[in-house]
DNA sequence: ACCTGAACACCGTTCAAGT
DNA sequence: ACCTGAACACCGTTCAAGT
């Protein structure tokens, strides 16, 4: 009566790091977070679990490497003459829609340490900071700032992609809980209650964006 | 040989949900994000590990439970009479703290839904928002940007906690850090070179507000 | 050098049995 | 009603044995 999992593909390629990363950001998508285990990667490698360990330390490795992969993609270098600002926001857009694409880095920026691929990231942002004309003291809390709000959001879509079922659409998504808000207690949650006409209808992407510029506009106050 | 776990104290009141979800603070406080089990804090409570699903749902109820507990702590009702920016600055600074002294919370403040007590954080900053005098088409995104920043630092920090051993000073941490960057590659990590300095000798709880000021400021760039 | 898969030391969770 | 603790179905990881 067990049904036979989905059967492997024949495996003609010898095993290697980046088949098993890959398989393991497939797996990620298209199971969730909690879907990587090294019993299902070494079923989708047609091997056994002990065979990855040969090539990868182990899952913290693993999740990293998988994260890494896919915001390098993410992070194509910009056209050269791009205004700053419009660097920063397409930076970031890529990142953002990155962690669409793949809720679950999410997770997994935020819980990286001040490593690669956040660096890259970071870098990125100051370079585009350096360039608007902060002053020096001012460009690690610009940057930092920058950077913060992104993996705050992005723990957030991740968030709510593990709060509901993968099948429900955005829009289905954001009803429920706009109507929550709308249901709150009017004298504990009078400010939620007045937004959440407005979070039924946003675009999460736009919204995004807005919050970047907020943070830009703040950053160039000062410097004309 | 094994030795013996450190005695549970002795149980004289009975178990609830209270007395379970404070040993798990302990826990968490004590023994780091891996360091809550079911088994560990059976021990702790003098029980087995069945007892406490008679008090609580399952392990993520639990989490959330001992988070809302301690977020709840952090928000003592400002002062009324404090300016909308400094009682915003209040807020998130009881937040920071907080997060600061369980640096678990903000693993799971970025992981938790937009649900109690996130929303509660939502809630304060918006009504201080409003009392800015922002628009009301623009009181969602600012209140959005502030709590993403927010928990943007906050996974942050929970991340360097879970980096480092507990031992080792502040101090020593952000020394390894800048040093790290220090030497990275000069072509591909100019930037993040040249604030390995300032990552070294900075204050936390200064940049922090300093990025809160930065967003607050673009908040009411367009309003006088 | 690389792969295999049984085995180990854990988990969260359940549940029959007790009080 | 509440507690107990063995048992179940998993995990990540290791490692002797194979090729």
């Amino acid at each position: 009566m067990a049904s036979r999992a989905p059967r492997p593909e024949r495996r003609e390629e010898p095993l290697s790091r980046e088949r098993i990363v890959e398989a393991a950001i497939e797996l990620l998508d298209t199971a969730g977070e909690g879907g990587l285990t090294f019993r299902a990667l070494a079923d989708r490698l047609a091997t056994g679990p002990g065979a990855i360990y040969w090539h990868i330390a182990g899952k913290d490795e693993l999740l990293t490497a998988a994260t890494d992969a896919v915001v390098a993609r993410a992070l194509t270098p910009d056209p050269a003459g791009t205004q700053p600002q419009e660097a920063i926001r397409a930076l970031a857009l890529g990142v953002f829609d990155a962690m669409d694409a793949h809720p679950w880095i999410g997770t997994q920026l935020a819980r990286a340490p001040a490593q690669s691929p956040l660096l890259r990231v970071f870098e990125g942002i100051g370079c585009q900071v350096q360039a608007l004309g902060v002053p020096h003291a001012a460009q690690f809390t610009a940057a930092s700032a920058l950077l913060n709000y992104i993996l705050g959001v992005g723990g957030q879509n991740a968030a709510n992609a593990r709060g509901h079922r993968p099948d429900t659409s955005r829009a289905e998504f954001l009803d429920t809980v706009s109507a929550s808000w709308a249901n709150l207690d009017p004298d504990e949650f009078a400010f939620t209650r007045s937004v959440a006409g407005q979070l039924r209808d946003h675009d999460d992407r736009a919204e995004f964006v807005a919050g970047i510029d907020l943070i830009l506009t703040g950053i160039t106050a000062h410097t004309g």
